[in-house]
RNA sequence: AGAGAGGUGUCCGAGUGGUUGAAGGAGCACGCCUGGAAAGCGUGUAUACCCGUAAGGGUAUCGAGGGUUCGAAUCCCUUCCUCUCUGCCA
């Protein structure tokens, strides 16, 4: 979340950050945060000029008790009883204070770069660059879901015969190929400096918190009530908060980690026309990169991580182009947005596999994520990024449809020493 | 799931009501010493918020929350977590 001084301090940038959102009625209620924290460091100056003081007084009857002199100890223990009920009222109130400030600040998204363009929808996405040829495909081309039967390498039905629709049972060379992509990307990453990590893929609520599902994504994520665990959404949620509370030092910048996890997302609400096949599932595979850096460092590492992406998509082969998001298509906690869409040439669209993001201190402020300066003793928050690399259903749609000729689907040449197999046919 | 033990600073570890932000040790940093290093000696070494241009000062923090008390790491209650053993199981 946003710090007070923030908005404090840059006040005409967040307002007409939070315009390029569409984010209604900001200035009312960043009015509100400067109102409330100001209401809150008065009680705490009052506060803890009292506690102060009781606490002076306090010190004072331990001397007394110490050389016995009782009658003077009971005397300034009357004052000390009217000090009592004063501060556990301003305590009430700082407490309140607080947490309506907190409860304020967790409504408002993070300001956008200064380079994310207006608008409301998708369509105000900018096309940053295309990049590969759209295949010329042979007549009687299908689109993935049906390839998946053809070929049986994809089942839905036995998904819902054992968990509901959307949770795909990958039989065959659909496995294997499932497989060989999360270890191409796993093996690719390592190559780049990325640390693999195996974290928890059930979160407990603060971790949510720390990195923003929560409390905005709130019934997106699956929840095992026995244990309130929430089934990650996507990987940044365990691996940024393996750095919940952490101080770095700067030497440690940039820390890089790259893991593999199944992802859960009830998706509830955005049923329709265009989530057939793979487009949109309940649980599906990805490979997530995750960057911290120092502050000055972090759009540096955003071009890196976007540059990596697309290196993945250019050894596959498949046709993409970036986007940068739009204010209004923008998720909550980001800052700046790369989206990597590649095109599905059956389907004849353009699907998102991966996104890549730039939050600034936006989680890090959650996560107490910090990092101590060389030569200053204080602590700064360090900025964290992240991004798919990538997620597979989508990537597999396109490589099926993309790749298919009359004779079968042709696998992308660098995944052949994974797969074992050049054809699935 | 049952029984027990425990949660203190970067780490180890002391501390059962009164200048305890917290002994002692280790680590780390700087200085002295040295030809250089080690050892030795000395100094320093948490975080957050608030007041202040600053220097500096205040408050809080010994898992978390609440209570008793003039005063709590220390007593009481609640809760979370970790470890060990038993059971169950991959």
């Amino acid at each position: 979340m946003l710090q007070v001084h923030q908005i404090k301090d840059n006040y005409e940038t967040v307002l007409s950050g939070l315009a390029k959102r569409n984010f209604p009625n900001a200035e009312n209620i960043l009015q509100q945060v400067l109102e409330i924290d100001q209401k809150r460091r008065d009680t705490q100056l009052e506060r803890d000029q009292l506690q102060a003081e009781s606490n002076s007084i306090s010190k004072k009857i331990g001397q007394y008790m110490q050389q016995g002199k009782k009658e003077d100890a009971d005397k300034i223990k009357l004052r000390t009883g009217e000090i009592k009920g004063l501060i556990k009222d301003l305590e009430t109130r700082y407490s309140i204070a607080e947490e309506e400030l907190k409860q304020l600040l967790y409504t408002i998204p993070n300001i956008p770069h200064s380079s994310v363009p207006a608008g409301k929808t998708p369509e105000d996405n900018q096309v940053v660059l295309e990049n590969g040829n759209i295949p010329q495909l042979y007549e009687g081309r299908l689109p993935h879901w049906d390839l998946i039967k053809k070929y049986d390498i994809i089942d839905f039905d036995l998904g819902v015969k054992i968990a509901g629709a959307g949770f795909p049972v990958y039989k065959g060379k659909g496995a294997r190929l499932q497989r060989a992509l999360i270890n191409f990307f796993l093996n690719e990453a390592a190559q780049q400096g990325y640390m693999e990590v195996q974290p928890p893929i059930l979160v407990n609520e603060e971790s949510g918190y720390a990195t923003g599902q929560l409390p905005d994504k709130e019934g997106q994520m699956y929840l095992a009530t026995a244990d309130n665990l929430y089934l990650i959404p996507t990987a940044e949620v365990p691996i940024t908060n393996l750095y919940r509370d952490v101080i770095l030092s700067q030497s440690d910048f940039p820390i890089k980690n790259v893991g593999f996890t199944p992802c859960f997302r009830r998706e509830a609400g955005s049923w329709g026309a265009h989530v057939r096949g793979l487009n949109r599932l309940h649980q599906f595979d990805k490979v997530e990169i995750v960057q911290i850096t120092h502050p000055d460092k972090s759009y540096e590492a955003l071009e890196d991580m976007s540059l990596y992406v697309q290196s993945l998509l250019q050894k596959l082969g498949l046709p993409y182009r970036v986007l940068r998001l739009c204010g209004g298509d923008m998720g909550f906690t980001s800052a700046l947005t790369y989206d990597m869409e590649v095109y599905s040439a059956a389907q004849e669209r353009w699907l998102e596999v991966s996104s890549v993001s730039n939050f600034e201190t936006y989680q890090s402020n959650r996560l107490k994520l910090r990092f101590k300066g060389e030569e200053k003793k204080t602590t700064t928050l360090a900025h964290t990024l992240n991004g798919s690399a990538l997620a597979l259903p989508r990537i597999v749609a396109s490589i099926l449809e993309n790749n298919q000729t009359e004779k079968g689907i042709r696998m992308p040449e660098v995944l052949i020493p994974y797969l074992g197999f050049e054809w699935i046919d």
